[in-house]
RNA sequence: GCGCCUGUAGCUCAAUCGGAUAGAGCAUCGGCCUUCUAAGCCGACGGUUGCUGGUUCGAUUCCAGUCAGGCGCGCCA
C-alpha cells in the first residue's frame, strides 16, 4: 500500500516537473503510517523536506503537490496538516482490495522477492561442543533461526552455517575431563583436571565411552564440509549446497587413548546439541569446522595475504596484525611466538570462506560478551585487501539471558552445573513461550526470562494471546460445520462492501501492515519487531470478535466478517510459522 | 582508564531510516458471559523518555557532556 501512496506522489512531484513548477530534484520522502486516526491512515513528509531548496512555506508546498496528484481509487481525501504533512485517507475499497490479496495469496502473504534470491548466510549459535547449550545459545538459537526464516519470507536464499572449534585447548580440557571420569576420578579428587568441566553430563560421557557406545551426529562434518568449502568457491552456492550426510564415532573404550576419547566426546556433545536444537525448531545448512581451515591451509593463506598487503609486522617474536589501520583501537598478535594462530585468525578465514562462497550479505549473531573480536576480524578481512565492504559481515549482538522462576533467578542445572541449559528451557517453559519470549525482546538489550510468566495460561502470557486469536477463528469455523453453514470465499469476497465500522477496519488495517513488518524486521535483523506486531493483530482481532457476532443470518454479512476473520488467521499462521511459534486450532 | 550495549508509567517492554497529543501488557480500581472459546472485551488511574546542553520546522530517536547498570579490554577461545 505504501508502494502505490509513493507512486501516486512520485507522479505528481514528475508532473509539477514538466509544468516547471518543480526545480528541486526529488526529495527523499517518507511515508508512513499514522500514529492518530485523525492524521488519517498514512502521512509524507515530502513537502517538508521540498520547503527549504524552494524557499517557500512548507503547507503551500503541500498543496501544490495535493493538487497534482493523479485521480486514483485508493485515496479517498487527502488533508494538509500540522507543518506540512500530506495525510492520506484511504477508501473502504482500498482496505478491502489488501484483504482479498491477503487470502487470494495464502501463506505466501507477506512474503517478497527483495532479495532477489540473492544468498545470505547466517552463522548463528556456534557454540564449542564441550557440554550441553545454554540459555545464551537458545536467545542465539531463536533470533538467528527467525531471522532466517524472515530472510527466506523476503526473497533470500538462507543458508544457517554454525561454526565450531573442534580441536583447541578446550577441547583437550573436554577430553581430559572425561577420562578422569572414566579412570572414576570426580571432580573435587585431586588428581582431577585443573579447569575441567564438572558438569553430571561429563560422566554420562564416559560411561558411554566404557560400554562401547557409538554416537552419531545426523549433519555434515568434517571431510564433507572441507569438500563443500572448496567446490563451492569454484561452482557457485546452489550446485555445491549441503545436504545432510552423518558421521559416526564408535567409542575405543581404551581409558588411555585420549585421542579416541576426544573424538567420541566431540561427536557425543555433538549430537546432543543437534538433538536440542532440532527439539528447538532448528536446523542448520552448513557445520564448519575450525579445524578444517588448518587443513586447507586457509588459515596460513590468510595470513600470507596480509603480509603481502603490508598490513603486519614481527615483534617480541610474533607476528602482529596492524588492526589500528582498520579501526581496532590496538595491534593484534596473528601468530604466537609459539608459532601457533590467536583465535581470531581462524575466524577471518572463515569469514574470507563465506565471502568466496558468494554471500551477499552475512550476518553473525555474536553473545555480547565477544563483541570485542568484532574489530579485529573486520580489521582482518579489511587487511586481505579484496574489496570486502566495511559492512560485511553484518552482526547481531545479543544481550544476557537471566532466567527467573519464583521471584528468584535460576542458576544452575544439575547436567551442565553452573548454568541453565536450553533444554532446561524448553521443559520449563515449554518450546513455544521459549522462542517466542527470547525474540520479543531487541536482541542489544538484556533479557529476563519469567519462567512463570512464561507457562502461565492466562492473558498475562503473550503467546497463548496470539495463539488464541488462531484458535478462535477456528473454533469459528467448528461452529459453521456444527450448523451446518456454508462459507464460500470467492463469494464472500464480493461482499467486502459490508465489512463497514472502527472494528473490522482496525483488524484490516493490522492486516496491511504484515507484509511491512517482515520487510522491516528482516532488512533492520529485529525479529522482535514480528513478535510485538502479532501481539496487536491479536488484540485487534479480539476487540472485534467481543464487538460484532460473526455468525449471522444475513448471508452476505456473515461472509465478509468470516473471510476478514480467515484473512486474520492466516497471517498469525504465517507470522507466527516466521517465529517458529506453532498455531494451534484449537486450544 | 578505554570500548560496546542499556536507561521510557509502580513492574515488563514498544515507539516504523528525526514526525504530529510517547503506546501496549501486568499491577490497582470499576464494568461485560441465555450470542461464534471470559486463555477474551470495555472503562479509569498512571510520564520532566536518567540528567544538562546542542543541531532544526520538529528529538525517546542524531551530536557533546554527565550519572547509573551490564559486558568486554590476553601471544585464552
Amino acid at each position: 500500500m505504501k508502494t502505490a501512496l509513493r507512486d501516486l506522489l512520485l507522479h505528481a512531484l514528475d508532473s509539477l516537473r514538466r509544468n516547471g513548477a518543480l526545480d528541486t530534484p526529488a526529495p527523499d520522502l517518507v511515508i508512513e503510517r499514522t500514529r492518530s486516526r485523525e492524521h488519517g491512515d498514512f502521512a509524507c513528509n515530502a513537502a517538508m523536506l521540498l520547503a527549504k531548496p524552494l524557499g517557500r512555506k512548507p503547507r503551500e508546498v503541500a498543496e501544490t503537490l495535493v493538487a497534482a496528484l493523479p485521480d486514483n481509487d485508493l485515496v479517498e481525501r487527502v488533508e494538509v496538516a500540522g507543518p506540512g504533512f500530506i495525510n492520506f485517507f484511504l477508501t473502504d475499497r482500498a482496505w478491502h482490495e489488501e484483504i482479498r490479496r491477503a487470502l487470494r495469496e495464502g501463506v505466501r502473504y507477506g512474503h517478497s522477492r527483495s532479495g532477489a534470491g540473492r544468498a545470505v548466510g547466517v552463522e548463528f549459535v556456534s557454540a564449542n561442543p564441550t557440554g550441553p547449550l545454554h540459555v545464551g545459545h537458545a536467545r542465539a538459537a531463536a533470533t538467528g533461526d527467525t531471522l532466517s526464516r524472515l530472510f527466506s519470507a523476503t526473497g533470500w536464499k538462507v543458508y544457517r552455517e554454525f561454526y565450531y572449534n573442534d580441536a583447541g585447548g578446550q577441547i583437550q580440557n573436554l577430553a581430559l575431563s572425561v577420562q578422569a571420569r572414566i579412570k572414576g576420578i570426580e571432580p573435587d579428587d585431586p588428581r582431577w583436571p585443573a579447569d575441567g568441566y564438572r558438569g553430571d553430563y561429563i560422566r554420562d560421557v564416559a560411561s558411554d565411552y566404557l560400554s562401547g557406545k557409538t554416537v552419531s551426529a545426523g549433519s555434515a562434518v568434517g571431510d564433507y564440509v572441507r569438500k563443500y568449502v572448496r567446490e563451492s568457491s569454484k561452482r557457485g552456492l546452489d550446485e555445491a549446497a549441503p545436504g545432510t550426510t552423518g558421521y559416526q564415532v564408535t567409542a575405543k573404550q581404551d581409558p588411555d587413548d585420549l585421542d579416541a576419547i576426544r573424538q567420541f566426546a566431540v561427536a557425543w556433545l555433538r549430537r546432543e546439541q543437534d538433538e536440542d536444537l532440532r527439539a528447538f525448531g532448528v536446523e542448520f545448512d552448513v557445520y564448519f569446522l575450525e579445524s578444517s581451515l588448518y587443513t586447507e591451509g586457509e588459515v596460513r593463506r590468510v595470513v600470507e595475504r596480509i603480509a603481502e598487503q603490508g598490513h603486519s609486522y614481527e615483534a617480541d617474536g610474533a607476528l602482529w596484525l596492524r588492526a589500528t589501520d582498520f579501526g581496532d583501537d590496538k595491534d593484534r598478535v596473528m601468530r604466537k611466538s609459539d608459532g601457533t594462530y590467536t583465535y581470531f585468525v581462524p575466524d577471518v578465514a572463515y569469514h574470507l570462506s563465506k565471502w568466496e562462497r558468494g554471500y551477499k550479505r552475512a550476518v553473525t549473531e555474536l553473545g555480547a560478551d565477544h563483541h570485542g573480536s568484532l574489530a579485529r576480524v573486520k580489521a582482518g578481512l579489511q587487511a586481505l585487501g579484496i574489496g570486502i565492504p566495511k559492512d560485511w559481515p553484518e552482526y547481531v549482538l545479543h544481550q544476557m539471558v537471566t532466567v527467573v522462576k519464583g521471584g528468584e533467578e535460576v542458576k544452575i542445572s544439575k547436567r551442565a552445573g553452573s548454568y541453565v541449559t536450553l533444554r532446561d528451557l524448553i521443559e520449563m517453559a515449554g518450546l513455544d513461550a521459549a522462542r517466542y519470549f527470547l525474540i520479543a525482546r531487541k536482541s542489544d538489550s538484556q533479557l529476563v526470562f519469567d519462567v512463570d510468566l512464561a507457562r502461565a495460561q492466562t492473558n498475562d502470557n503473550p503467546v497463548y494471546y496470539i495463539q488464541y486469536a488462531h484458535a478462535r477463528v477456528c473454533s469459528v469455523h467448528r461452529q459453521m460445520h456444527d450448523r451446518s453453514i456454508v462459507f464460500e470465499q470467492h463469494e464472500a469476497l464480493k461482499h467486502l462492501e459490508r465489512l463497514r465500522g472502527e472494528f473490522a477496519r482496525c483488524v484490516m488495517v493490522e492486516i496491511s501492515r504484515f507484509p511491512e513488518i517482515v520487510e522491516a524486521a528482516a532488512d533492520n535483523r529485529e525479529p522482535h519487531l514480528l513478535a510485538q506486531y502479532l501481539r496487536e493483530l491479536a488484540g485487534a482481532f479480539h476487540v472485534w470478535y467481543n464487538a460484532e457476532q460473526f455468525l449471522v443470518d444475513d448471508d452476505d454479512l456473515r461472509n465478509a466478517r468470516v473471510a476478514l476473520a480467515n484473512a486474520t488467521r492466516q497471517v498469525l499462521a504465517n507470522g507466527l510459522g516466521m517465529l517458529g511459534v506453532t498455531a494451534p486450532e484449537s486450544m
